[in-house]
DNA sequence: CGGCTTTGACCAGCGC
DNA sequence: GCGCTGGTCAAAGCCG
């Protein structure tokens, strides 16, 4: 929790230098047109062509421009997140604080056997909210497991869901298959037990229940590791790219758009896999080390990436930047 | 027909 | 040892 996304310096302007592009070959070369210097070596259509391009290079950097907006507006929601998520966790910590300074022992049973959903390291990201347990809080769990067992990584993950809808059901991308269901003692509501299906070797679990307080609130504990890749992920090595529906690299959730006023990057925080840190990375517990982390990064160049390449405008400019640099590679071969 | 869900039965750990 | 509780198993049913 010590680093601040705005602090991240992710560079998502396009540069025209990035694209090996000098812009300034080409305002040299519009201005060289317009002054008429080589008007005698250029056509009507080529000034035309000139024109259009300086048009589509005006687009590019309104484009460019649009996209830095969009991405402080994302910054300044996922700040506005970070500090309800700060502020729900010291209420947490205070309210966990008095109750053991008290000695009050209403909500967790003394003969509980097993602590869970241990909301030490609770995290919320507005409405969806995930907790880490250590190793050493699974240990505390089972004293006299082995090394091995208490390598087991827990987390829990809060995820919004319609009070209507009964399936237990926590969409995070992964194949489960359901094999329990249990009505707990201290809990009305039941508690599904699912195991991962997508692989035979995988021995992740996963237990989903409604919060007691919260009937809308599933709460979905994640047992041990993935020891394959995310489903999706897999799809999209299978289909050779990411582009079928909604391009989910990893788990990280994000829905992109493109709409008339250019390509919207969505990190939809409301989506199970984001909290699901097992995808992301070494099980960080909380969103900035996500944001740390070099597959963070690389899901973001991707999602840049594919928005672009979608893009037909941005196609274009492309295809006429790189024409551009063969036409002057022809023009300065010509003179030597 | 295969995969998934449901659900009652069974097992193991824990406290008394 | 007994009862309570959470977790798992497995047969039956459902569904595409």
């Amino acid at each position: 929790m010590t680093m601040d996304l705005s602090t991240c310096s992710v560079d998502t302007s396009l540069s025209l230098f990035d694209l090996n592009i000098n812009p300034l070959m080409y305002s040299d070369r519009l201005n060289s047109t317009m002054n008429g210097t080589e008007t005698s070596k250029m056509t009507v259509s080529e000034t035309q062509q000139a024109n259009v391009l300086a048009a589509e290079l005006n687009k590019m950097v309104e484009e460019n421009k649009k996209l830095s907006e969009m991405l402080m507006v994302m910054l300044q929601n996922y700040n506005t997140l970070r500090n309800h998520m700060m502020e729900l966790i010291s209420r947490n910590k205070n309210a966990d604080s008095s109750n053991s300074s008290k000695g009050m022992q209403v909500a967790t049973p003394p003969k509980k056997r097993k602590l869970e959903n241990d909301n030490n390291n609770t995290t919320t990201t507005g409405g969806y909210a995930e907790s880490s347990s250590s190793e050493e809080g699974y240990s505390k769990q089972k004293p006299n497991t082995s090394i091995e067992e208490s390598k087991i990584k827990i987390s829990t993950v809060y995820a919004k869901a319609d009070p209507s809808d009964n399936r237990l059901v926590v969409k995070d991308g992964y194949q489960w298959r359901k094999y329990g269901q249990k009505v707990t003692r201290d809990n009305p509501s039941p508690r599904a037990y699912f195991k991962c299906s997508f692989a035979p070797t995988c021995l992740v679990k996963k237990k989903v229940q409604r919060s007691v307080e919260d009937q809308s609130v599933l709460v979905a504990t994640y047992e041990g590791e993935h020891n394959h890749p995310h489903p999706s992920q897999t799809d999209a090595i299978l289909a050779g790219s990411n582009v079928r529906g909604q391009p989910n690299i990893g788990s990280v959730p994000c829905l992109t758009s493109i709409n008339s006023s250019g390509p919207t990057i969505t990190l939809d925080l409301t989506q199970p896999g984001l909290s699901h840190h097992q995808d992301i990375g070494a099980h960080k517990s909380n969103s900035d080390e996500i944001t740390k982390s070099p597959v963070f990064y690389q899901f973001l160049i991707e999602q840049m990436a594919s928005n672009l390449s979608k893009d037909p405008t941005f196609k274009s400019a492309l295809a006429t930047a790189i024409s551009g640099r063969y036409f002057q590679q022809s023009l300065g071969n010509t003179k030597y």
